[in-house]
DNA sequence: GCCATTTGACCACG
DNA sequence: CGTGGTCAAATGGC
C-alpha cells in the first residue's frame, strides 16, 4: 500500500451526517487499535533486552501498524474537503499520513470555528522597539498533510501561536531551527482539525535549504530520494525534534496516538526497507503533486475547507 | 545561565 | 479595519 489517490468528488452535501458518524466510529476504532498496540508493546518490552526499535513482535506489530494506518488514511479522506483535492499516503515519517496536494484555490489550515479566548497576560503599555519591517512571503512552495501526530522528525522551532477566527484550536507556527544558522526558510503551521481533533493539519511552507544532520539515520532512507527533485518539498531529513509536546492536548488520546506513531514509524521502516521500490514509487508520485507558488489569500476561499 | 516556548504587540495584506 | 503571520520580551525548564 504505497500510494492512494482519491480524486475529490463533488459536493456530497447530504453526507455530512453520515460522514460524521463514520468518522466517530473510525476514531473509536483507531483508539482501540492504539490501545491494543500499546498492550502488545508492553508485553514485548518487559523482557530486558529490547534491542529492536519499537519493540513488539513483528507479526502483531505489523498488523496493528497496518490497521492503524488504515484508520488514519480513512479518517483523513473523510476529513478532507470534498472539492478538488487529491490525497496521497505519505509514509515518509511518523507513521501514516496523507498528503493533500494543495490545489490552487485552497491552501490552508483554516477551517474550524468558534473562536474566543483572550488570555491576555498583562498588558504592558510599553511600546517595543519595532523589529525591522518584515516581508510576508507570498509565493512559496507549500504542501500539507493530515496526520494524527504533529511529529515529523524535522527540526522545528516554534515561534508563534495564533487563535484563528472560527477555529476552535489555535494554529502554531514553526520555523526551521537552522533559520539563522543557514538561512533556511522552511516553516510549517500546525493546526488541529476541529471536526476531528485526533488529526492535525500540517502545512509546510518553503523547503529546507539547510543541510540537516540526521537524528535517526534510518529515517533518512525514507525521507526523500534525492533523485526526484522536480519539486522536492521537505528535502532533508532531520535531527532533532524541538517540540516534545503537543499544541494542545485536551485528552490523553492524542498523546497515545503520538507515542504510537513514533513506534509506528520504526516499524514502518522495516516494511519499507524490505520494499524499497514501493517507497521510491510512492515518493516520486506524491511529490509530483506538491504545489508551488502558493498564495496566502486565505480570506477568499471560505468554501474550501476541511469539514 | 542558556535555550526553547509562550504570548502580546506589531505589521502586511485583503 | 480585521485577520493572520512574525517578532521579541518574558517566562520556564534544564
Amino acid at each position: 500500500m504505497s500510494s492512494i489517490v482519491i480524486c475529490g468528488s463533488e459536493g456530497n452535501i447530504g453526507f455530512s451526517e453520515k460522514r460524521e458518524r463514520l468518522m466517530n466510529k473510525l476514531v473509536e476504532g483507531h483508539k482501540h487499535a492504539t490501545e491494543l498496540k500499546l498492550l502488545l508493546q508492553n508485553q514485548n518490552q518487559n523482557p530486558p533486552a529490547t534491542i529492536h526499535h519499537g519493540g513488539g513482535s513483528s507479526a502483531e506489530a505489523l498488523l496493528i501498524t497496518k490497521i492503524l494506518r488504515s484508520f488514519a488514511e480513512t479518517l483523513s479522506v473523510l476529513d478532507s474537503p470534498s472539492s478538488s483535492a487529491s490525497f496521497f499516503l505519505n509514509e515518509n515519517n511518523s507513521g501514516s499520513q496523507l498528503v493533500i496536494a494543495a490545489n490552487s484555490t485552497n491552501n490552508d489550515l483554516r477551517s474550524e470555528e468558534g473562536s474566543s479566548e483572550s488570555s491576555k497576560r498583562f498588558s504592558s503599555s510599553v511600546p517595543k522597539d519595532r523589529r525591522g519591517t518584515y516581508k510576508r512571503r507570498k509565493t512559496e512552495e507549500t504542501w500539507s498533510n493530515v496526520s494524527p501526530t504533529t511529529e515529523d522528525n524535522l527540526a522545528w522551532r516554534k515561534y508563534g501561536q495564533k487563535d484563528i477566527l472560527n477555529s476552535k484550536f489555535p494554529r502554531s507556527y514553526y520555523r526551521c531551527t537552522r533559520k539563522y544558522d543557514q538561512g533556511c526558510k522552511a516553516t510549517k503551521q500546525v493546526q488541529r482539525i476541529q471536526d476531528n481533533p485526533v488529526l492535525y493539519q500540517i502545512t509546510y511552507i518553503g523547503r529546507h535549504t539547510c543541510k540537516e544532520t540526521l537524528k535517526a539515520p534510518q529515517m533518512t532512507a525514507y525521507l526523500l530520494n534525492p533523485q526526484d527533485h522536480h519539486q522536492t518539498p521537505p528535502t532533508n531529513a532531520i535531527i532533532k525534534q524541538e517540540y516534545p509536546k503537543q499544541e494542545d492536548t485536551p485528552s490523553g488520546e492524542i498523546i497515545i496516538a503520538e507515542k504510537l506513531d513514533a513506534n509506528l514509524w520504526s516499524e514502518l521502516k522495516d516494511i519499507e526497507i524490505t520494499n524499497p521500490p514501493t517507497y521510491a514509487n510512492f515518493s516520486a508520485f506524491s511529490y509530483h503533486f506538491c504545489t508551488t507558488g502558493f498564495h496566502f489569500d486565505d480570506h477568499h476561499h471560505g468554501e474550501s475547507h476541511m469539514l
